[in-house]
DNA sequence: GGCCTTGTTGCGCAAGTGTATAAATAGCCC
DNA sequence: GGGCTATTTATACACTTGCGCAACAAGGCC
């Protein structure tokens, strides 16, 4: 009796995978304050010791953490801009689209990205993650715009293009809020609508007709 | 030797207060796992055996903290609606600029709503407090909206309308999070002037000479 | 001024925290 | 199949946490 419990080991890669992940989680579910690093390890399927295994400490595990989860949302964001054969406006309204739609719209990944950057003020680690991954979407929104003003022959200095960015960037993340907090007062697909015309607008486009495809 | 601590007996509604702004304060700078009671009590100039005087119990304490702060910030924002001898489009554009503009654009506020909005997915009684300050506010917005396409001889119907506020909504909720996490890359009145332009495309209004008052 | 109420302190406690470390065992190499 | 090693478990530890409770004293009341 008292066996010792069995266990397996997992490639490197793969356990500090699963023990980021089972941080998300327990994150997600009972914030920074309930995600111990017993909480943790028994999401993970393992014993809290082994986390110090693969992780200084708890601090870096939660920055990693953080990082991980701004690195998946900014590459699935920027995931719907690499279209092929697409005008600059209907590439805008793509993106758009992919960010106020599942999964990117998602009550989890708000309650994450709150729950961190409510630190960020006093985590200048958590700080600098944030910042990273805002200002790399914020770059990619205006190149998308510089082109879609290119395309209607109009030359913005670049002081209009950056007012541009910061107005539409605005727009996605204020509509991903109301999204992800109050997911069930909208219908499928309203929320993007809402965006694709409210940006459209922002740049002075004309509707097209059949609102917009 | 030994001394007991001297004290002072305070008004009971008083040392609430003190107790709800040393909670806030304390989890502004150190996170929700940073304020605990002893952190708060030190705050208020008190010891922590006392809160349990004021308060059920830390959870309680912690909820109307949170309701505190979003009653202030909803009470600021809805200051600015209260002009008279005004015209409808004169104070969107006061309201809109009341927001995104300090107090209220302030990364200490950011840091609290980013922080408590993190545990409403778990925590009900957070979801409550901030759904009812939210639709108030939203609620306020569709309000002014109306004014200002009536005053335009618009007839929007109910949909459109709501579609409006949503949209405004985004915009300010935004530009406001831009704005608290970066500040220092916005010049002041800035942002304040790209709510207003991109709020008055949004409604299809035409550009007043002079930019905006 | 002395008493009485109760706001306030000070201390203790059990539960839970992150961390340190020794003991065990899974799985690869030969 | 028998070691070797590094992954994993298990346990201990010092510390902090929220909470309970008894003693104390501040300040109003007579």
């Amino acid at each position: 009796m008292n066996a010792r419990r069995k266990f397996r080991r997992e490639g490197e890669e793969r356990r500090r995978q699963d023990l980021i992940d089972a941080t998300l989680d327990s994150v997600a579910e009972y914030g920074l304050q309930g995600a111990t690093l017993r909480t943790i390890a028994l999401r993970a399927g393992v014993t809290a010791g082994l986390i110090r295994h693969y992780f200084p400490g708890k601090e870096e595990l939660l920055q990693e953490a953080y990082a991980a989860l701004v690195g998946r949302m900014t590459e699935q964001a920027k995931a719907a801009l690499v279209m092929e054969d697409a005008s600059p406006r209907q590439r805008l309204a793509a993106f758009v689209t992919a960010n106020l739609n599942a999964p990117i719209v998602d009550r989890r990944v708000f309650s994450l990205w709150a729950t961190f950057l409510g630190r960020a003020n006093a985590d200048p680690a958590l700080a600098r993650a944030h910042r990273e991954g805002y200002l790399g979407f914020r770059d990619e929104v205006e190149a998308v715009v510089a082109e879609v003003l290119a395309a209607e022959q109009r030359k913005p200095d670049a002081g209009e293009l950056r007012r541009h960015a910061i107005a539409i960037n605005a727009i996605i993340d204020g509509l991903w809020i109301e999204g992800c907090l109050a997911a069930e007062m909208f219908s499928p697909g309203e929320l993007a609508a809402i965006g694709v015309n409210a940006i459209e607008a922002e740049l002075g486009l004309t509707p097209q007709k059949g609102g917009n495809q």
